[in-house]
RNA sequence: GGCUCCAUAGCUCAGCUGGAUAGAGCAACUGCCUUCUAAGCAGUAGGUCUUAGGUUCGAAUCCUAAUGGAGUCACCA
């Protein structure tokens, strides 16, 4: 017979099943096909076996089968279940006092590692944020650096060796608008001179570019080769609006004066012309500089960022090389393709007919590269799910290629990001900026921690640490709380709320905790002869034993959003219990036994907030 | 049109490796601060889990189809 001998209750219980109906019925059930729950609260109990599984194929009735499991399970388990109960096909198992003890014994000894270190210790990089040098940060890049940071924290905890990089798209077609812009009507900004930070300053060149070429655009709609162009071209019944606004890509491509001089410029780049360098680096400068300190002000970092400007010639490089093989074809025009029908997908391009690269001509050279830096087991590529084509094309090539690191490239695809008004579109100006918006959230915090007014005997540096650590509370947690994958509505207004479930929630009842043992004198003593364990008490040890479970899930999908909801679920939890329950002035076993389960609590939820990116204020 | 993803309360989201009467928060309404921080707790109200079939002892969960929405199918990223 199999006999409880660790304080996963599960688990054992699972075995303990698996084994009594392989002896008593010769019937095999792996244990972790043995489904136990916890006891829905409408029912006696803590943890539930069902039995329907085994009804059907041993024949007997729940009633039967269930009494004999159960007394199975009460003798295996070395008193730690007391007894059970059976109701309709459902085993409810009740745990023993002395098992909560035991239980809570354990979880405050190992409170700093329960959890930890379940995977083997592997080489994990986790690309994320990846911008653009072309203008500021915004929202759509919070989610994505959350994500990132979070998978990455996650990973870690569960003993992964992990890298955070990212690819910094710095050259090409973009940053050279915003380089000509400013070429042409900078009148010699600088972020010095302006007091406008160097990645909103280059952003607003960016703009200003855009105005320019739809004022060419515009006026060249007028003339008489556009209307003759119009009528020739033009579908059934299009109106010229829709007609020129599908025409756009190809007029900037082939007409625009601007559009030849961008060209013009990126081919000087790429010829090393010293001027266009020199502008272009001074440029990308003062847009790394604001990056760092949106980063900063975010409270992420990196280990290694590439650059495409130094790994695009590696990807072309290796693109003519597997062309020699014959693995890639050639277009008459000089293009160079692979051919993915074979896998369900289409041709892809991955050299222009210029000879200049493309986006998935400098992913070649970058994952080559990272593969010969760090021999890494995983890959995870944070990239919005706009470019799930782009990522099964790019595996499929390295597939292809042989290369000895594909099968280990994972891209997790997140949905984009909403205003309640709809799509953000730089366009129209609705794009939410990261720099406003974390000032935003932290001044929310600001006035309401004033109204409170319990903080007024801290410095200001003191408080201003605190409001910081509310606000992007709000607003990491608000953002990462959600299922990647899905697509979702981010409500300013929503997300700077401090009540219900939020950042701010759960920060609160970890303050709680270190505001009763502030006060407790360090003193706490043996809980061996408290007798009554409380319903509350039980719910919160069910609670943190499940946290390993939890973490391992959320390493396995990379999913960040477990991990929130299972530190709402706990801090919910402990509001109720701190409600309910006395504990500084309780009897001393109970007293005992409480102030070492708030302290397990505490120190929980900030281990899982911290895997959001979330830091706990002692006191708010 | 092909392919991919999504659809749960008025709103924002959990639950989805099938299990008991589908859960939270916000918004609305009602209570609870001389007692460890009320950024809290308790309660009321709110649902044909988009629809139609199927598999199953059992389906929000799995399968098929339809509907609605999104993305993608660039010598953009």
């Amino acid at each position: 017979m199999h006999k409880f001998s660790t304080l996963n209750f599960i688990k054992e219980i699972q075995n303990t099943v698996s084994t009594f109906l392989a002896d008593s019925y010769d019937h095999v059930v792996e244990p972790d096909k043995v489904i136990v729950n916890t006891t829905s609260k409408d029912f006696d109990g803590d943890y539930t076996v069902v039995l329907f599984p085994f009804v059907k194929a041993l024949k007997k009735s729940p009633n039967e089968l269930g009494e004999e499991l159960g007394k199975a399970i009460v003798s295996s388990s070395n008193s730690l279940c007391k007894g059970f109960n059976i109701i309709k096909g459902f085993l409810n198992l009740e745990l023993s006092n002395e098992s909560w003890k035991t239980l809570l014994k354990h979880v405050f000894e190992t409170k700093d590692s329960l959890g930890k270190d379940q995977m083997p210790e592997q080489i994990s990089l986790v690309e994320f944020s990846s911008p653009n040098t072309n203008k500021p940060l915004h929202l759509g890049h919070i989610r994505n650096i959350l994500l990132g940071w979070s998978c990455s924290m996650i990973l870690k905890e569960v003993g992964q060796k992990v890298i955070n990089t990212q690819i910094v798209n710095d050259r090409g077609v973009a940053i050279c608008k915003s380089m000509l812009a400013w070429e042409k009507a900078g009148a010699n900004e600088t972020p010095e001179n302006t007091g406008i930070k160097g990645d909103h300053l280059v952003g607003k060149y960016y703009v200003a570019f855009d105005k320019l070429f739809n004022q060419e655009y515009k006026d060249w709609q007028s003339t008489e080769d556009a209307q003759n162009l119009y009528v020739e071209k033009k579908k059934e019944d299009q109106s010229q609006e829709g007609f020129f606004k599908g025409y756009k890509n190809q007029y900037f491509n082939n007409q625009s004066k601007i559009g030849s001089e961008t060209r013009e410029m990126l081919l000087k780049w790429e010829d090393q012309d010293a001027a266009v360098r020199s502008l272009w680096e001074q440029m990308n400068a003062w847009v790394y500089d604001g990056f760092d300190k949106t980063y900063e002000a975010l409270r992420v970092s990196f280990d290694k960022i590439y650059y495409e400007s130094e790994t695009y010639k590696l990807g072309k490089s290796i693109i003519e090389q597997y062309l020699q093989k014959g693995l890639f074809f050639k277009k008459e025009d000089g293009s160079i393709w692979v051919d993915l029908e074979d896998v369900g997908l289409d041709k892809k391009l991955l050299l222009r007919s210029d000879g200049t690269s493309v986006y998935i001509t400098q992913d070649i050279g970058t994952a080559q590269k990272r593969y010969e830096d760090f021999s890494m087991d995983k890959m995870v590529y944070v990239v919005g799910n706009e470019q799930d084509y782009h990522f099964q094309a790019l595996f499929e090539t390295l597939k292809k290629m042989g290369a000895s690191y594909a099968d280990s490239l994972y891209h997790l695809s997140y949905g984009m990001v909403d205003l309640p008004s709809g799509k953000m579109k730089s366009r129209e100006g609705t794009v939410v900026d990261a720099d406003d918006l974390i000032a935003e959230v932290i001044a929310e915090a600001r006035a309401s921690a004033q109204e409170f007014g319990n903080l007024e005997s801290l410095t200001e540096a003191e408080k201003e640490e605190i409001f910081t650590r509310i606000g992007l509370g709000a607003l990491k947690y608000f953002i990462i709380k959600v299922h990647p994958k899905k697509r979702m509505t981010f409500d300013p207004k929503q997300s700077v709320d401090m009540q219900g479930q939020t950042g701010p929630y759960i920060q609160n009842a970890f303050v709680r905790v270190q505001s009763i043992l502030r006060k407790s004198d360090g003193t706490n003593g043996s809980f061996a002869a408290y007798e009554s364990v409380e319903e509350a008490e039980k719910q919160l040890l069910v609670l943190i034993a499940s946290f390993p479970t939890v973490l391992l899930e959320a390493a396995v999908e990379l999913d960040p959003s477990k991990v929130a909801n299972f530190a709402y679920a706990l801090a919910k939890e402990f509001h109720r219990f701190y409600h309910d329950v006395r504990i500084l002035n309780a009897p001393d076993e109970a007293r005992n036994f409480r102030i070492t389960l708030i302290e397990t609590v505490a120190t929980i939820l900030e281990r899982s907030m911290r895997l959001l990116g979330i830091d706990m204020p002692a006191r708010m």
